[in-house]
DNA sequence: ATGGCTCCATACTGGAGA
């Protein structure tokens, strides 16, 4: 089974580069991020006649997370991460599919740092960990996959001093991300790839892309069982060059069915 | 140190993104 993450920057917006990559990669399961449309302005008849069932959070003007199948509607769990009455973003959206736990999200990007929108991806990441360790006490397979606003490592940024002071790359971000991962997660991308140089994220300025120069922030973390089956990854950087695309690509993992 | 680009809202400009 091929499980992809997308932030789309804008669902309607970016809707024939979508539907353009989901013809050709094909992906059983997508986590699609940053949809910027209210919920009823989710292009849904669009994505069934792709092949797509889809459950979706929707928000006016921002944020927005789904996750589409082709492989059965996706069962839902959750659209909101426990841990904050308060919290009106839609940030995270969860589901089954074919068995697998499939937990979607779009962490708080945190800048400027610090501050209170800082304060607030810390304290997202903080209810992201608890709920993450209770899944991994049910044992049953789960994949969190998203974009997690986060470079882990100094090889996920094209020039690391310049982002030393970033939301993105503090310290204390990625403290969160490795103490999240050591709960018993396994980061798919760097663990099929550990030495390559691998971007999912490219800005929209200064001519980013075709300088390559890039972040890796999408993520795939895999339970114990699931990290077993795991058999390939990639990047489709190839969607970030497209007319109308988004700063983001589209990035995948293959498990053993 | 700054600004460069692109999205959305209901707009001729501003907030947010990363």
């Amino acid at each position: 089974m091929k499980i992809a993450t997308y932030n789309v920057n804008g669902v309607n917006g970016r809707l024939p580069v979508l539907l353009k990559w989901l013809k050709e990669a094909k992906p059983h399961v997508v986590c699609l991020q940053e949809l910027k449309a209210p919920q009823e302005k989710f292009p849904e008849q669009a994505i069934k006649d792709a092949g797509y069932d889809a459950i979706w959070h929707g928000q006016k003007s921002w944020n927005g997370v789904a996750i589409l199948s082709r492989v059965g509607k996706p069962e839902e769990l959750r659209r909101v991460l426990p841990g904050d009455p308060e919290d009106a973003h839609s940030r995270y959206i969860e589901a089954i599919v074919q068995g697998i736990v499939i937990g979607g999200l779009y962490l708080p990007n945190g800048n400027p740092a610090p501050g209170p929108k800082f304060d607030y991806k810390l304290g997202w990441f903080k209810r992201l960990s608890a709920h993450a360790k209770k899944l991994l006490a049910q044992e049953v397979p789960v994949v969190l996959a998203g974009d997690f606003n986060v470079m882990p490592t100094e090889l996920d940024v094209y020039k690391p001093e310049r982002w030393v002071d970033d939301a993105l790359f503090r310290p204390e971000v990625r403290k969160a991300f490795k103490t999240l991962v050591a709960q018993g997660w396994t980061d798919a991308i760097r663990t099929l790839h550990p030495n390559e140089k691998i971007y999912t994220f490219w800005d929209y300025f200064r001519n980013a892309y075709a300088r390559d120069a890039g972040l890796r922030i999408d993520h795939f973390l895999l339970s114990p069982d699931l990290a077993k089956r795991l058999k390939k990854c990639g990047v489709d950087r190839e969607v970030r060059g497209w007319e109308k695309t988004s700063d983001h690509a589209p990035v995948w993992i293959e498990i053993k069915d």
